[in-house]
RNA sequence: GGAGUGGGCUGGGCGAUCGCGGUGAGGCUGACUUGUUCAGCCUUGCGGAGGAAAGUCCGGGCUUCACAGGACGCGGUGGUGGGUAACGCCCACCGUUCGCAAGAACCGGGACAGUGCCACAGAAAGUAAACCGCCGAUCGUUGCGUGCGCCCGCAAGGGAAAGCUGCAACGAGGUAAGGGUGAAACGGUGCGGUAAGAGCGCACCAGCGGGCCGGGUGACCGGUUCGGCUCGGCAAACCCCACCGGAAGCAAGACCAAGCAGGGCGAAGUUCGUGAUACUGGAAACAGGAUCACGGCGCGAGGCGGUCCGUCUCGUCACUCGUCCGGGUAGGUUGCUUGAGCCGACGAGCAAUCGUCGGCCUAGAGAAAUGGUCGCCCACGACAGAACCCGGCUUACAGGUCCACUCCGCAU
RNA sequence: CGCGGGGUGGAGCAGCCCGGUAGCUCGCGAGGCUCAUAACCUCGAGGUCGUAGGUUCAAAUCCUGCCCCCGCCA
């Protein structure tokens, strides 16, 4: 995702979750594709170190994204930078995305705004 | 061989494969304004972070701002000469300090233009003075004394204090050698000199200033002579001197699309000039007032980052301008990488650097591209990610490697 | 990206311009007052002045580098 009212659509949707190692928004967009957002802080480090984590997380969601339904937002936010690798970054992606699109399917159909 | 000084280069490598952002070619699909068009997808070729990309501390390019003038102010720089687009950078040299040396460090102009500060201690913190002390030659007062003189006495001797001399005390006065304080105290040593002393005089030494001679573009250096003998530190205190500086910054700026809602406050004109238009009077020349445009003067607002002068722009009665509050947009294209560029050779120069010739094109994103897996090698990989672009400075950094030089030891 | 402001006891701030003594309020500790607590009174402890250098006889203060925090501009 590059656009700020993508984002924003995102956020305002408040579906989220988060495991040591992810935090995670979901929603659904109006394009077929599932597309991803980053959003990494300045807490984590400089520049070298906030571009390798989303690096991983980035290769985290292409090596995934097959398994995805089609049509979801996310956007993906690391949080403790001492367990941040290539591994959990997957694990933590795939387990967060399977619960929380559960959550979506149950959640009332979003009215029209 | 050991110890050390100064500087340069480098910043894991090779290969396979799946991806990422850029770009060229080919193909397919769609759009319309049909073509060297735009958008999407597929195939394929090419290239894709740094020496600091960092901090944002200086200097420029570029862009915009109603061309930028003068005086004052404000800020910066500070040995000399050179280099450069420019600099607070670089090179060479000078000076001071440190080091046996190679070398290193230096915000390195001015303290006889002025003002100010130097706590505590100390007599005194700055051109003069004098707390303890020393002296008291000279002048004065007092005391002692009895050498001269004076008085008594023939004499031995005795007496007195008006004079001379001697001694002592005090005062006027002289002095800055010594004392002690302090971060810092008015040159040091010796001899002479004196009442005591003192550059008061002399010799040598240290330092300052002036003249002359020689060397150097210059900072400055060397020599010589004279002077008064000798005038503390702080300008990273105000300041003075010399030189430099318009401001803001790619979120600059240009274009396209989309979207919104207005409101408050302020504004001085004119008996002025020129031209045009129609009207009134007149046969005409012309005259009269009216409206409009331009200009002048005045007024208002704004720019020249501060003030004044000066100057420019806009407005001047209103569908205008200025200012304040409020409202809307956060999309696209461009700026965007060929540049004080990189590499090599030759030449000028001690060097920084410059010139000529030849060759090369080397990231261009925009929620922002370098990662995953595997194999091999070794010293097992530090600091760290372009965001308009350059030149520097500063700071961070595992290692590897090269050059020049110094000192010590041994051998020849 | 650009530009401002600030780091001083446990907390919030003075002192810096113009250099020599680090001060105020709250909090903390001890004692007093009270039957007891609070309030009040008396006394006391506690500060590498963010950090590293430099200027100076002397630096929280002046100058330079670095670190951290806060704010503003589309």
């Amino acid at each position: 995702m590059r656009s700020s009212r993508d984002f924003e659509h995102v956020y305002a949707q408040k579906l989220k979750g988060a495991d040591g190692v992810l935090l995670l928004f979901l929603a659904k967009n109006s394009v077929d594709v599932t597309r991803i957002g980053l959003s990494v802080s300045k807490k984590h480090g400089g520049a070298v170190e906030r571009n390798r984590l989303k690096r991983w997380l980035r290769e985290a969601f292409r090596m995934e994204r097959h398994a995805f339904p089609g049509g979801l937002d996310l956007i993906a936010i690391p949080l403790a930078a001492g367990r941040a690798s290539l591994p959990a970054f997957r694990q933590s992606l795939v387990g967060l995305v399977r619960r929380l699109s559960r959550r979506l399917n149950q959640a009332p159909p979003e009215p029209l705004s």
